[in-house]
DNA sequence: CTTGACTCTGTACTTAGGTACAGGGTTTAT
DNA sequence: ATAAACCCTGTACCTAAGTACAGAGTCAAG
């Protein structure tokens, strides 16, 4: 045989992740196993790459591993929990972007405030932090 | 004497945290423990609550709690280095920024999907994720 | 003088998402 | 037929920022 078993090695590589990522996704169920022949090594399947490959995008959108566990289970057939789910996780993408949003204007003004400082007396960072 | 003692919980009291985590900050090393009295509980000092206040507030700065050790050890007199710090602190905020809002704009754009996705046959979400 | 509330020390556990072996077994190339 | 490369199972470890006790001491009120 020249064609190249698909072993958990050629999977790691197809789908981006290491070995032992995979193996982790097995171990907490988000991905099966594929049966171990009598002699030699499981084979992973175009499918079980396919749901790699899928795991890898989903967490690219912020979801978790539970949460992708939840997405791959309800599948193709449940467009309105999915949606649910996507428009959820929307929400706190949204509020995580309004915290962070705030904390950056927060950052510059404090930065724009040493730049002013031309008096070497304290530092205005220190000194807002300590009593804002 | 009616004067409560400064013990720990008060502490936690003042600085909104919890006992534990006070605990926590001095196994870290973030904060000091006051001397243990030869008898008695060790009693906080205003300047220490100040310390812890201005943790929190640094936390919500987004500041790591190793980060916030570096802070309070330049102090004051050390304008450049901690504007430095608040400058990468920046950078990564800005970064973070940059993605989630790429990570809300995809969310939505496939959550609008489903809305026109009159057809009760596949969720353009999963179909979405798994040819992205 | 006892009870309840508080403190102290030390250690273990938690979450999420992995990473890193050790100690075997198997396969493939030379 | 042997060495390199790979696989498998199980377990321990990692980070960050805590949380949760257990077991012992101490303090204040009634």
């Amino acid at each position: 045989m020249s064609e190249k078993p698909l072993t958990i090695h050629i999977a790691a590589k197809e789908a981006g992740i290491s070995i032992e990522t995979i193996r982790y996704y097995q171990r907490i169920g988000l991905i099966e196993k594929p049966e171990k022949p009598l002699s030699g090594y499981r084979v992973y399947s175009e499918d079980l790459i396919a749901r790699l490959l899928f795991i890898q995008r989903a967490k690219e959108l912020g979801f978790s591993l539970t949460e992708i566990s939840t997405l791959l289970a309800l599948g193709d057939g449940n467009c309105a929990e999915i949606k649910e789910l996507a428009t959820h996780k929307l929400a706190i993408v949204n509020n995580k972007l309004h915290d962070l949003q705030a904390i950056a204007n927060t950052l510059e003004n404090l930065i724009q405030a040493c730049e002013f400082n031309s008096s070497h007396q304290g530092c205005p960072i220190i000194t807002a932090i300590l009593k804002r």
